[in-house]
DNA sequence: CTATCGGTGTGACTTGGGTCACGTGCAAAA
DNA sequence: TTTTGCACGTGACCCAAGTCACACCGATAG
């Protein structure tokens, strides 16, 4: 990858740092549905998406799972960047929800460009406060709301970062990411399409106004 | 507070480091009971805590409250830390749950000693790393465990961060820090001191054992 | 001494949502 | 065409936990 493409994905980073970037990250292209980062991996590498949407969520030991957020281009997943820096574990999963290309730093250069690249250190910062913030939303959601509200929540950014109105994820497949079971999710879309909010396709689920759904 | 102190209380921070410390926080006692922080508020400056303890919860718009994390001495508030360098506002709550001295330290410095201090820059991102890992974890328990186990996590806790084996919050309290109810932490609180896990002793709680708790 | 107030204990009831047991529809494989 | 396998729909049921109502207890104020 150029320096030129790398920085129509991160603009805010400077033209040297673009180039060591283009000079010693490691880029590797992930297919949909493929596994990136897993729970308790040991992390010897920064991950920045530059192409491509990425998933990050938790999973407990008994296989449980909960969605936490998506990283497209342009961002890097804060734990990775900490992680490099510290020499730490994942406490994530990371799967690519559509074909995306990664670039792996190492650690090494994590944290020699902290100090030598300003705009890296802001680039860190800034993946760490947006992270932080989504977490928190996502313990607002957790804590403070019911099934319903969560569902409508997990639609938003679906349709915001996949930039479309077509669900096609299975009723069970979102039942999972929300911690939840199929028939809690049928039975609470039914609800959303009786409001208007979506329209159930079979196959798919169409958005037509997720705002119809307060109440 | 001279630089030998501030030696005591962070370790990890070079000799220099704490001296600039010295000369430029702005050091603040608060009382048992302070706001330190409220959600929506602007940060200019990053919080460390030199002395006391100090709990960080999220709070909704209706008061809902739920507790994330304790910060004791060494320790910094990663909001704020993140929020100073990048001119945010507080997503979260932080009062004092003891008598505490804190630093402010102006965002200026918080900036400047990150390309400046190898050890602030470590500082912070460990700061990063340890209240993110933690955030999951409560995640993990709204979403995954039941009242009975997050009500144990709590006291765990509170048995470790005051280091005493009385807990002196009132039921009422811990309900809503868990975003409870006052009655049903008295029905498992009854539950815990059948198994032996606590005993309870009227006005308090004396912890005994919360590994019993399990089952 | 009594009133008041904050905190706790407890039974009765309600409800969100998880589980079970089926049934339907559709698409790819045989 | 038939079979096999998913994914979805739905009613019945159950349980954790939130809510309500009320009683009790100890401390402090008057």
């Amino acid at each position: 990858m150029t320096e030129k493409e790398l920085g129509l994905h991160f603009p805010t980073l400077e033209k040297e740092l673009l180039s060591e970037i283009a000079k010693y990250a490691d880029i590797k292209t992930v297919r949909e549905g493929e596994t990136i980062m897993r729970t308790g991996q040991n992390i010897r590498a920064a991950i920045l998406v530059a192409e491509g949407l990425i998933k990050i969520y938790r999973e407990d030991d008994e296989g449980d799972e909960y969605f936490m957020y998506y990283l497209d281009k342009g961002k890097a997943c804060a734990i990775s960047l900490v992680c490099a820096l510290g020499l730490g574990t994942s406490g994530v999963m990371a799967k690519a929800v559509t074909d995306a290309t990664i670039l792996a730093i190492p650690a090494h250069y994590v944290d020699e460009w902290m100090g030598k690249y300003k705009s890296w250190a802001q680039f860190a910062v800034t993946s760490y406060r947006e992270r932080f913030e989504e977490l928190m939303q996502v313990i607002d959601h957790i804590a403070f709301r019911n099934m319903d509200e969560r569902l409508v929540y997990y639609l938003k950014r679906y349709q915001e970062k996949l930039n479309t109105n077509t669900i096609s994820t299975s009723f069970t497949e979102i039942a999972q990411e929300l911690n939840s079971s199929r028939e809690v999710i049928s039975r609470l879309m039914k609800k959303l399409s009786e409001k208007g909010a979506v329209e159930l396709m079979g196959s798919h689920v169409k958005i037509i106004d997720l705002d119809k759904a307060i109440s």
